[in-house]
DNA sequence: TATCCTTTGAAGAGT
DNA sequence: ACTCTTCAAAGGATA
């Protein structure tokens, strides 16, 4: 733990003196799906690609499928809409994954930047930056990312209207599982 | 091969 | 109502 929070110290930094270069590149790449994959999104919020073409709900298919969410209540016996991820590339049915909140949407957008900016390559030490990052942006720059999350969930419920997080509690075995409180006490 | 590490936030569980 | 725990992502490290 003292070794990662000290990369992430020495990373920071360096990450410091190339802050002003960070960043604009995501956005390009929301224009590159617009321009060339997606329907004309050009009126929604430019994080919105991030959430519509996520694999999470609509991952990459030869045949993709209409979603059925609400239209065949008998195959929703158990109050879950029937997984439209069919294929083998597709997520199992049962393993719905929690929404992203906003900061793991901050994460996932600005992941590959950080990577390339402070050449890291352990999730471990770019998510403490990445953890800093969010913390010194301003409320209205994190807004976007909560109304993004906000719009993950909506979409999710819309989804999986029966999902429940506890659905996937204990899913991981856990060698330790009071690991928070081991690292409290040992730091 | 499975789990840990590390972050923040959402949500369920427990008190 | 409040606190605690788990899990979302990611990929290298570790057991």
């Amino acid at each position: 733990m003292k070794r990662l929070q000290h990369r992430a110290e020495n990373i920071y930094a360096n990450e410091q003196r190339h802050v002003s270069q960070a960043s604009s590149c995501k956005f390009q790449e929301f224009h590159w799906s617009l321009n060339n994959n997606g329907p004309d999104l050009s009126g929604v919020h430019p994080l919105v690609p991030l959430l519509i073409y996520s694999d999470r709900h609509f991952p990459p298919t030869s045949d993709p499928q209409p979603i059925r969410a609400h239209s065949d209540p008998q195959a929703n016996s158990h109050s879950r809409i029937p997984c439209i991820h069919s294929n083998s590339t597709r997520r199992p049915m049962g393993a719905v994954k929690k929404p992203l909140n906003a900061f793991m949407l901050y994460m996932k957008e600005m992941r590959a930047a950080v990577r390339q900016e402070v050449n890291e390559r352990e999730s471990a030490a770019i998510n403490c930056i990445l953890g800093r990052k969010w913390n010194a942006l301003s409320r209205a720059e994190q807004s976007k990312y909560f109304d993004l999350a906000q719009k993950e969930r909506l979409l999710h419920l819309q989804l999986y209207p029966g999902w429940s997080a506890r659905d996937n509690y204990g899913k991981r075995k856990r060698k330790d599982n009071h690991r928070k409180i081991t690292h409290d006490s040992s730091s």
